[in-house]
DNA sequence: AAGAGTTTGTGACTTTAGTTACCAATGTTT
DNA sequence: AAACATTGGTAACTAAAGTCACAAACTCTT
């Protein structure tokens, strides 16, 4: 099992507990790793590649809440399934996923056996509220031009690149508004000489990353 | 020491700990309980009354997050303090508030000596994630005027009174806008026969519940 | 009771965002 | 190649929300 950058992070016998009783699981671009109103009985740990966890309302509307990338885990999940909760949130593989699961129960003895897995765990929860918390400034305070380029920024941070692949579709859809506002405000920026925009990618100029 | 609605939650063991332990502190209406930046180092548990937790940008803009009430606690203090982190948040009390102040050292002892305990904090940041969850669904799907609804009915879950004792300006300020718009919204919700209007008072009429 | 501060109402205007409609360019399938 | 789907550009319009300005009513202090 590959356990990448986690091998640094829990003591020696934990990990091998991992190893025994994690189950390693790989998804492709575009793969549903957790859907709304699904029972959660394991607790994902991202090994490799980048997760997109969304946010829907009652009429089918849906919002990208954050990313998980390397050795970050839902806790959501965490809480869930300690509670035999439902999921309040669905999750979608940005690119191709590496995660560990790890079942409800051992999740449950490794709190008090495993200093180092209870550390990870809280760690775990205050980065998700840090990121909803985050997310609710972004949507309250923020102009959709601002969260636009904050989305841009994000996508170039988890790729390392400054070409971006995505349609103005997918973007609406993960900000929560139309197709057509995008265009427009990508357009804007596009004048403003910060992107320049090409089928399914847009360049980020230096001029995009000043101020 | 009055543990109010604690004492049915936790087994007697954990009760005798609270008390030793815990500090119980009193705060009036208007107080401020936790401020942006401010070291956390203890967890409250909520006894009686209800305090307001509250999120701000970078300019200094706020927006009401959440109501912590009876047997609530902040699970974002939690994790914060076991992480020796500044508070993301601020609380208020919106009336007379007592609770119970569990000291760091304790919260984590307990997690693993007394399952009531773990259960406790597990349902709470659950609870603290769907209520953090909810707030975005709000503002990002939920037009202002069935926001400042939802926000009146809460209002009203929250004091058991259908008379609703704040200022326009107070509403703005807690849903992030400008006093003049929720005027606006209040006067096309009276003129609606759902609600009168009156200094500092809005009484919910029984039309403002159908539907 | 005079003055200061708070609360609410309202008109007029601007900005931001959402909607509809249509077209052109590019890709994919058959 | 023809048909179809996806992607992006743009105009024109509407709706929602924010801003500015001012007035009236009420409360509290002195």
């Amino acid at each position: 099992m590959n356990l990448g950058i986690l091998s640094h992070l829990f003591e020696p016998a934990l990990l091998r507990e991992i190893e025994e009783f994690g189950q390693s699981q790989q998804f492709k671009e575009g793969d549903l790793i957790m859907d709304y109103g699904k029972y959660v009985r394991m607790m994902p740990v991202v090994v490799s590649g980048t997760v997109k966890v969304y946010r829907r309302d009652e009429t089918g509307k849906e919002i990208l809440l954050y990313y998980l990338s390397s050795s970050d885990s839902c806790s959501m999940a965490y809480s869930c399934c300690m509670e035999a909760k439902k999921s309040e949130v669905k999750a979608i593989a940005e690119d191709h996923v590496e995660l560990i699961a790890i079942p409800y129960a051992k999740l449950d003895e490794w709190l008090c056996k495993y200093p180092s897995w209870k550390n990870y765990i809280m760690r775990s929860f205050n980065e998700r509220f840090i990121e909803l918390l985050k997310s609710i400034e972004s949507i309250a305070f923020h102009k959709l031009d601002e969260r636009l380029v904050e989305y841009l920024k994000e996508k170039k941070r988890l790729s390392g690149s400054s070409v971006v692949k995505v349609s103005h579709h997918l973007i609406a859809d993960e900000l929560a508004t139309s197709r057509v506002v995008i265009s427009r405000l990508l357009k804007q920026l596009e004048n403003e000489e910060k992107i320049l925009l090409y089928r399914n990618e847009i360049k980020l100029m230096p001029a995009f990353f000043e101020d």
